[in-house]
DNA sequence: AAAAAATGCGACTATTTATTCGCGTTTGTC
DNA sequence: GACAAACGCGAATAAATAGTCGCATTTTTT
């Protein structure tokens, strides 16, 4: 009887209720703010529902109220970015295919500053993201999320060039999601000045990466 | 009384004796295989103590002689790859310096081949190193060598390019090791085909990314 | 303004995990 | 083979956190 397999198969992550009376909705507002902040503060790891609920000027039954435990807020928060982040990439998919080497940089560019907007105006939920790449329960969740991320740029790189091979998409998906990831969360921790090379380099690699895949007729 | 600040200063994380008996060395190598083992089957956040002894086939008393906690068990497991990380980076800065970009080229796969194999030899080590970049009492260390294998890329690339920028040294350095670390974390989770590939991404993105700031005369 | 519904509270219980400690056993030494 | 040191054990204790529930208060409905 492996202790991991007698796991809880699945953890409630939805919120218990919506509320109904407008102090309610103020509630839930300084739950996640709190939760925010904590998140923000502890640097690394997830805060207790106690520490919500005290930084809420709220009760810890209030906070059940609205959430069946601290992952479920924690996810709430999430959302609000990773459900943003796939229609971005979408977006750049609905535009004529660039058949020129020069268009063709114009669109990466496009994309990219796309998502790095997304980023810098989400800057203040990443240490949340990074709070849930490190939890168990909702790893899981975000690994969804960036499937569909993967997919997304996989299928930008095909509208790009139609000829490209599926598995090579989705290689090429993986890397330029975690390579844009993992510099822009290094730059959002630093300076401004900082972010804005980090994203030339960002940039520069993408570019590198994806130019010998395009069979582009120049 | 903020939470965040009335945490533990800081928890024992070293080795709490050394085995005199040849049985005790055999429980420290029974204690750090379950602990492996256990880290990779859960695939996120770490064992617990008593999990580590029942896998080993012990009791929590004789973990807790060798060991203060469950952190310092994953740190002693990690260690073996973060102490091994510098000095092979070390080692491409002991070499004369290329003066042309071929030369340059084949110095950035040295390099790039070194580290390579290092992810491929302790490939059975990344599930910890995962675990300890999640867990809050263990991230500070990891980020004392992460500090120090920048700093190593950085002097590399100021032994290529002595005129480099301090400053600039150092954020390549950042980058090349993320995007590095985070490349071959994926690769090493797919098969060994996809692993290959990946690492010719990683060139080419390294290549593109340190090339502008060579001043080579070519 | 009375009744009903929603909300907020926080003491209390449950659960999980860490860690210690004294005792019986094994190993090494003389 | 006797004595001491090292080792291994696991019940017991400690500590942190999760989650519930009945009651008091506020808001909405009629």
């Amino acid at each position: 009887m492996n202790r991991s397999l007698n796991r809880k198969t699945k953890i409630a992550l939805e919120p218990r209720k919506q509320p109904r009376q407008e102090r309610s909705s103020k509630v839930v507002d300084r739950i996640l703010d709190a939760a925010l902040i904590l998140t923000r503060e502890q640097g690394t790891g997830t805060p207790t529902t106690l520490a919500i609920a005290q930084r809420a000027g709220l009760s810890v039954g209030s906070v059940y109220q609205y959430y069946p435990n601290k992952e479920a807020i924690l996810l709430d928060l999430a959302r609000r970015w990773l459900g943003a982040f796939p229609e971005v990439i979408e977006k750049r998919t609905r535009v004529p295919r660039p058949t020129t080497r020069a268009a063709f940089q114009r669109e990466v560019r496009e994309l990219f500053i796309d998502t790095s907007r997304l980023y810098l105006e989400n800057a203040s939920l990443m240490p949340v993201i990074e709070a849930i790449t490190g939890n168990p329960d909702l790893r899981p969740i975000q690994n969804e999320y960036d499937e569909q991320i993967i997919a997304l740029y996989a299928a930008w790189l095909r509208h790009v060039n139609p000829a490209l091979q599926e598995d090579v998409a989705n290689r090429l998906g993986v890397v330029m999601m975690e390579v844009g990831h993992v510099c822009r969360l290094v730059g959002l921790k630093k300076d401004r000045r900082t972010f804005d090379l980090l994203e030339d380099d960002v940039e520069t690699m993408w570019i590198a990466l994806v130019t010998p895949y395009l069979d582009l007729n120049e």
